[in-house]
DNA sequence: ACAATTTGTGCAATCGATTGCATATTATTA
DNA sequence: TAATAATATGCAATCGATTGCACAAATTGT
């Protein structure tokens, strides 16, 4: 009926020698005999052998598997990150699981709790914004787990982390508005339990400072970073006679929102009011005008979070000293803030 | 040094029962009296058990993971879809393994046999463009592993299905431009292998042919679907001066790239030119003018095709007849299309 | 009060691969 | 040529949980 699934264990019997020498044939050990490999290897093909690494990882006590936990899969940055991991993790014959927490901390800690049943090698995880108790993290690296945290990160935790210098992309999207002449920027961000948004916020406030703009504490907005919050801040902002050449938010979404009601308004961008967004959105360049975004290399920011957990997997843990790599962001301009044309 | 994990057999011995009992009480077997089930949980959480689902897995033979096998991660419609998997399996304790063929056909083999060996209990699979031969997922069939394709399927082997009615799809945007007053209607489309461009080719001359319209072959540019094959079409279209009054694409990019070039020339969208894509990418809306286009529902064809696979997992092979879900697609009409206003 | 059930646990094999140690065979050296 | 070293393979335990079958104790029926 069923087609018995075939073992080291047939192999052997076909071969009238042992599994454990199948088993090292399979695995290129040097103690086995080439004559011996090839036979192995060739009745494995015939008797179309297929490993079983559940059987594998119960032994060896290795799955192969690294886990990443996300706050949502289908937001274009954190499934480049997972398209990084992943790229890397299958040249070296490892497979991701990935789980999302819906920014809800119960999920968070029921995921990290599925990974540790499921037996991952390790962790690579984002922080939900809700998340304020580091437990469930601490935990794994208690056991000798690996964890990489990226993006939305925390420094309480000893372990290895990616992110991308936010401060210094907070800045540079900041310093660009101001060199093309604005003087009174409006800011939007978000909760500054977010290292990300926090870090913007004073990369901001810096390239102010660094070009002798005074900072006026009433042109910061904070909400959501969605769609919405970029447009109800604008309103708010416009109903309350503020006056502001230049928009620079933590979020491309927030932007957008933003722009669509100054157009509303008739209020010309970039001449009049020029914007940039943050994390370079695949919208960006779609819309009109186009949107000066701060790149954030997501892929690459998932190949290094990968090449640290790697790291972190081949050093014992006694002797293991977390890393932080921190990803240079890239200004890219569009036309929703290029004013002067060279 | 290492804190030993603690298993069953542990709980076992502090409790002076046997595994087996231990094991049953945790899986709440009604055989077991609930004094022990007590005594057994409270134990578990003392000694801070933690299950082992690889050995669970080895032993039982199910591993509760799903593979699942997209072209790439990073793209909107299979990341949603991946979420949607994502959120029914985690109800019901599975965890999805992802993994990405690029599109190369000698990937999409190689990972559905690292999933295989990996022991995934089944795999839910978007077929690759260049993908002819489909053997590696018929081994799965015969193996008795459940499969589920979407999107992009095929019938050529027995298997349950997810797709939208993409003849309709194409259908209805057409219809859409005609009732615009559109009636010389480009079409972008790709490769007729792939079925999902084959069936919206089918619906758009469906469309035309029920309004009466004749069908110019001439309208039709194959390409590879990419924002830059959208401006390449409309300037090849425009260079040879081809008369056109609307276009739908069957991708979201190349619409753009279209609506790119016209905006150069000058054409006005939509009262010269109006424009439809297809999958509504998450830029549609942001797009001046915004895109009209199909939406596919992609968290929902991630929800359905986990259904149709629990259903496979529960089903004996035998008895087993391979399920066809067909989403509807809805028409999202956006200002790149809309013509009169009501 | 004794047989027939029902209820609650234990025994031991099993899932498939890995690996430390032992052993047999062959090759090398003095 | 005997002793030593190198090479190739086998033995058996192990990883941790599951489960069919056996069996003892408690309950029910008559």
């Amino acid at each position: 009926m069923k087609p018995k699934k075939t073992t080291i264990h047939d192999i052997a019997d076909k071969l009238n020698i042992t599994a454990s020498t199948v088993s090292r044939a399979l695995n290129n050990n040097p103690r086995i005999s080439d004559t011996t490999k090839k036979a192995v290897l060739d009745m494995a093909k015939d008797l179309h052998y297929q490993p079983n690494n559940i059987a594998a990882a119960l032994r060896s006590g290795k799955s192969q598997l690294i886990g990443i936990i996300v706050p949502t899969i289908n937001r274009s940055f954190f499934s480049s990150v997972i398209r990084g991991v992943e790229e890397v993790a299958n040249t070296l014959n490892y497979r991701v699981v990935v789980s999302q927490s819906y920014e809800i901390f119960e999920n968070e800690v029921a995921t990290v709790n599925a990974m540790l049943n499921a037996r991952v090698d390790g962790v690579i995880a984002s922080i939900g914004k809700n998340t304020k108790n580091y437990e469930h993290y601490t935990n794994l690296i208690k056991k000798g787990i690996p964890l990489v945290l990226f993006d939305r990160t925390t420094n309480k935790i000893g372990t290895s982390q990616v992110v991308i210098d936010d401060f210094l992309g907070g800045y540079m999207a900041t310093e660009h508005l101001i060199q093309q002449g604005c003087t009174k920027i409006v800011h939007f961000t978000s909760s500054k339990k977010v290292n990300i948004y926090k870090d913007r916020y004073r990369g901001y406030k810096e390239a102010l400072n660094d070009y002798n703009i005074a900072f006026n504490e009433s042109l910061v907005c904070k909400g959501n970073m969605q769609l919405e919050d970029g447009r109800i801040a604008a309103e708010q902002l416009l109903a309350l006679n503020k006056e502001f050449d230049g928009i620079f938010s933590s979020s491309d979404y927030a932007a957008m929102g933003a722009i669509q009601i100054l157009k509303e308004k008739g209020i010309k961008i970039p001449e009049e009011v020029a914007v940039a967004g943050f994390s370079n959105e695949p919208f960006t360049s779609f819309t009109d005008p186009a949107l000066t975004s701060i790149s954030q290399f997501p892929i690459e920011m998932g190949r290094a979070a990968a090449e640290l957990f790697f790291d972190m997997l081949h050093t014992e843990k006694k002797k293991f000293i977390p890393q932080k790599t921190v990803l240079q962001p890239e200004l890219v301009i569009r036309t929703s803030s290029l004013k002067t044309i060279k």
